[in-house]
RNA sequence: GCACAGGUGGCCGAGCGGUUAAUGGCAGCAGACUGUAAAUCUGCCACUCUUCGAGUUACGGAGGUUCGAAUCCUCCCCUGUGCACCA
């Protein structure tokens, strides 16, 4: 039999960072019982594959998982693969594209690569809704969306700004919440975790187990962490995420263009330390024994550490001083072998002392080192005075070399590349 | 099915026959400032090319009227609302 630490113990981890655990007692309770009976609780969090990058969003619901496990109990980590044909339309003021069964599988297997960064893979259980969901029939579906009413379903935010908005809710977009509520059932979970965002989907899985004439789970939602605009929730598709396979240096810079006030959000949900640890930062920082900047570094590094090792974080860190604060360039610019006859330039240009050179074109350069969209942008953004190959402001559109193969640094504000020629 | 209201650049949203890739807001990018950031100020924000110029696409789709259309007409597609008891 396990053994488990003093429930008030396990409930200080459990309500870390937590936004709301409905209802806290029942939680308690069902504590109290697998204790005493030594049977750990399950656990259960459900991820819809329909991206195949997590960020630091999805963490924040995982290093909680990770807490519940820490204490010896079961988690689920669920992937919807079938509901994912769905989409989840929490927070969406629009229909999901659908996707295909093809795409679903592919990101359901970076998912688990990504999670088992933060959660012990070998003592978490990986399942997929598809198996019972898949094998729903027809008098089965009608029998779960019996369960509910439309007045209900449209009490939902979003269903209710959409319906109010006089917007388009596709019908299958109803049957998520009753999914992902079986789903509860079919797990027999004690405790489903999910966003604040989740409210509506993971009380629909209480009230289908109560139904179903089982305990109902309790529901622990997680707060939805801001982006790196430090306004709007952290979103690949916003653009303001920073994503658990990014690069240390790219997670430190992102990191650090935080907004000043989320370092405390951050640190809350983003590390393991400790709430009175994360207080004494908030103090020193008001009462200016800490600089602001100093704090978001260590963040920053934690952090990088994290989905990393210290020793890359370490060097992200001083990279990112080369480039942002001495004016000069990270030392792991990622490199892009480019051939000089597929950009080259007018073929006058030749060298000082008339020796002829290589030419490029730098709007060319530009776009095929991804630092800009278009020719026509690079061109824009080579009048504006943003690049600098070489650490020097090019403003010509054409770039001579006296030789190649060469190797050239090229910035466009905050984004720099190598470029090897040959 | 019938009637009505709509479909404009990443989003919101003007324009309703005429110089101009299309007012404005948000988002985004760049420069200055700075402590990385934020705030502020400035510029940019369709694409191609041999880019101080030329060309090509763009206002749900396809045609048409016109010297000229996002703006007018026809058909089609899509969204929303109402009707489908008494009528």
């Amino acid at each position: 039999m396990a053994k488990f630490a003093p429930v008030e113990e396990q409930l200080d981890l459990i309500t870390k960072g937590a936004a709301e655990i409905l209802p806290l007692d029942e939680l308690r309770v069902r504590l109290e019982q697998s204790r005493a009976s030594g049977v750990p609780l399950r656990i259960k969090a459900g991820f819809d594959p329909t991206a195949p990058d997590l960020h630091l969003g999805h963490t924040v619901l995982i290093r909680k998982l990770r807490h519940f496990q820490q204490l010896g109990h079961t988690v689920i980590f669920l992937i919807g693969d079938s509901t994912a044909l769905i989409g989840d339309p929490t927070g969406k003021s629009a229909t999901r594209k659908q996707l295909t069964q093809q795409e679903i599988d592919a990101n359901a297997k970076t998912y688990k690569h990504q999670v088992f960064k933060i959660l012990d893979e070998a003592r978490t259980e990986v399942r997929y809704n598809s198996e019972w969901l898949a094998k729903l029939g027809y008098a089965d579906m009608i029998r779960l969306a019996a369960q509910t009413t439309v007045s209900q379903m449209l009490e939902r935010e979003d269903f209710h700004a959409r319906f109010e908005a006089e917007q388009e809710i596709s019908l299958h977009e109803l049957l998520y919440p009753l999914a992902q509520g079986f789903d509860s059932v079919a797990l027999q979970c004690d405790v489903e975790l999910g966003g604040t965002d989740q409210k509506f989907n993971l009380l629909m899985g209480r009230r289908l187990q109560r139904r179903e004439g089982q305990l109902p789970q309790i529901v622990l939602m997680t707060p939805i962490i801001e982006g790196l605009d430090g306004v709007q929730k952290m979103s690949k598709s916003l653009g303001n995420a920073v994503g658990v396979t990014d690069t240390p240096f790219d997670m430190f810079t992102k990191l650090m263009s935080v907004p000043d006030a989320l370092i405390g959000r951050y640190y809350t949900l983003l590390t393991d330390l400790l709430p009175a640890q994360i207080a004494e930062i908030g103090a020193a920082i008001a009462e200016e024994r800490l600089h602001p900047m100093q704090a978001k570094r260590d963040l920053a590094r934690t952090i990088t550490a994290d989905f990393h090792t210290p020793e890359l974080a370490a060097r992200a860190e001083e990279n990112w001083s080369k480039q942002f604060q001495q004016g000069s360039v990270s030392e792991d610019l990622e490199e892009i072998g480019l051939a000089q006859a597929e950009i080259a330039g007018p073929e006058a240009h030749t060298v000082q002392d008339g020796v002829p050179g290589f030419t490029l074109r730098v709007p060319k350069l530009l776009v095929h080192l991804g630092l800009a969209s278009s020719n026509t942008e690079a061109m824009r953004k080579l009048a504006e005075g943003a690049v600098k190959i070489e650490n020097e402001v090019h403003k010509d559109p054409v770039y001579t070399l006296a030789d190649l193969p060469a190797s050239l640094t090229v910035r466009l504000g905050k984004k720099a590349k190598r470029a090897n020629l040959t």
